[in-house]
DNA sequence: CGTTAGCACTCTAACTCTCTGAGTGCTAAC
DNA sequence: GTTAGCACTCAGAGAGTTAGAGTGCTAACG
């Protein structure tokens, strides 16, 4: 592999993103760093595809890069874009600041996204597993009817209604509630194990059995808080994609087959799939270029683009780098932050 | 319009839903109950096309219904099917009781549609109009921030935090709750009207101004409790349905233009309307067969399917009308119904 | 030896032409 | 009023043609 032959495979990757068409040896030839004829490109050309790096769709066409050539590329031979000063700042307003509740940011990052790339985006939310639970309430709402309520450090809020065998008396609802604010209040989200949960269970039944129901909702909230939420936006942009199959997009949209998984087995630090060498996100000739962001130094969640394979990934990747630091950002130390955060929330 | 026309016309609608094709006379006078000449046929199909209730695609093809045509048949000329009773149960298995919550139930019926029609299901959430505030509760979790929390009679719970200025007193807390649960409570959901909340933003602000956020809270709160919301599932089944354009199901599925309108202003009953007659509602060749479901006797939200305009209505429509039926008695007295409820809720 | 010009070759996409068959409308007989 | 018969129409399928883009190979070149 000399370096006329990577200069070469990277210039039908730029052509190829650009205009959408198989690269001929010509219009190669044409371009203005490449300096031999038609003829060494197409010999060149002939090694690549029989190194893997190229294909034909047909004997008389031109050539359009393969997974291992976009992988190459991608790895070694593209030269990012750098984003303009004004961009970032305009990236910085739609993001908002560390007032922001973080599920709005990653929802402006997500929108900042596609509007940036005109690919569907996709977030996933900032899953509270470090921060401690700060309030748990039960409020009765109506007969045998209590909601429950669980306030977390970071923000989060859930809730859900309950239904019990009886009424509780006031002494009661008294005893339970001092028994979980005494036993939940400080514990983590991430150490809300079903252990944990089970032993709640024991020690409430043995004062009152009917009183389980409302621990196994405090259980299915916190199950909730660690639920990593997906969220894909902009993803009509995917239907008006003609290398993508319509089908497999509406497919996906409705389902979002097995992104979630995908997404949290990821590594850190960026990464591009393409949907065909993965079967659990399948969109044939789609490619989906993610990043984790981190909160307090920890993967929190992550963020990126899903488009045809065919992307300026020169271009989009800086964009979803510079998203994934500015939230990591946002997010760092949030929970101080947000406390103790200067008086510009609700009013000016 | 003698009694043989109509026989033709529903027997050319018959054929058309079955075999996709344009109808000839020759295939209409095979039929069991037809007993002419495929030579009268032909006369009365030409009738028939005069009067606006077939067409030709083209001069030596057969004919296929107009929208008249369609109407006609709908309205008078087929015989809906029974359900057979096995299915009315699989059904209702898959929808759930009483006690499955709202949302689920829509839900639910949503899939149900699609599994059986093999098309795309619309419905819209009931919005809780008629319910009133049965608990409003403000509670501090953190400096200068509450959270509000609106709990609706028919079970609907809704939270937001708010940030302050400054933190609130004992007493001012205490004044605050107090003065909603006393104008709040027992008022229905449609009467939380922005005028409403204007004037309890004055009369809070009076007694202290930085008070109006948690105000605030309390209408946007509201206001999601109002929205109607319309899911539709299944909708990559419009994509392989070769006579609707790729391009419009496309857009549609996009924006779902207009369907809420539609929907909102629609008559009671069963409806079907084509895509084509409707300019707010437009996938070419489509059909939307909808109706109301009810909520102690009120319109509470729809229920329907899209299909392509040959879809087979007299299987289809039984099959909405008794979706309709049976949410709008699972929804029907659900408040009292879930409070004096039996208790198999959460533990058998 | 790598590079290049030239040329024959291949293959798709678009276009035309032809043919077939389904279906019609009309007319004349029943 | 109904039917058989017949000439006519037209979309769609299939075959053949052409144009153009791009290739691989060979022989010449520096």
């Amino acid at each position: 592999m000399d370096e006329r032959k990577l200069k070469i495979l990277a210039a039908v990757v730029d052509e190829y993103v650009r205009t959408g068409e198989p690269v001929g040896s010509k219009s190669i030839s044409k371009l203005e760093n490449i300096n031999v004829s038609s003829a060494t490109i197409r010999n060149d050309m002939a090694a690549l595809e029989q190194l893997g790096y190229l294909e034909q769709p047909h004997t008389s066409a031109g050539r359009v890069p393969t997974f291992k050539g976009y992988r190459l590329y991608i790895d070694e031979l593209m030269t990012p874009h750098d984003i303009p000063e004004e961009e970032k700042k305009m990236i910085d307003d739609m993001l908002g600041d560390k007032d922001t509740p973080e599920e709005l940011l990653v929802q402006n990052a997500a929108t900042a996204l596609t509007e940036i790339t005109h690919c569907a985006a996709v977030v996933t939310n900032a899953v509270p597993r470090f921060s401690v639970i700060s309030k748990v309430e039960v409020i009765p709402t109506g007969k045998r009817l209590y909601v429950i309520l669980l306030i977390t450090s970071s923000g989060n809020i859930k809730n859900k209604a309950c239904r019990l065998e009886f009424d509780l008396s006031h002494e009661q609802l008294d005893f339970f509630t001092h028994y979980i604010e005494e036993n939940l209040s400080g514990v983590s989200v991430d150490e809300l194990s079903e252990e944990m949960m089970d032993n709640m269970v024991a020690a409430v039944s043995a004062y009152m059995v009917s009183l389980s129901p409302l621990v196994k909702g405090i259980c299915e909230l916190s199950e909730d808080l660690r639920q990593q939420e997906l969220t894909v936006s902009g993803s009509e942009k995917l239907l008006s994609c003609d290398e993508l199959d319509k089908m497999e997009v509406v497919k996906f949209i409705e389902h979002k087959d097995g992104l979630s998984e995908l997404l949290e087995n990821a590594f850190s630090g960026i990464q591009v799939k393409f949907g065909a060498e993965n079967d659990s996100f399948a969109i044939g000739n789609s490619s989906l270029i993610v990043s984790k962001y981190r909160k307090d130094g920890k993967e929190a969640g992550s963020l990126g683009v899903i488009g045809p394979m065919r992307v300026d990934y020169k271009k989009i990747i800086p964009y979803v780098e510079y998203l994934t630091q500015r939230i990591s950002s946002l997010m760092d130390s949030g929970d101080d932050d947000i406390i103790n955060a200067p008086d510009n929330l609700q009013e000016p």
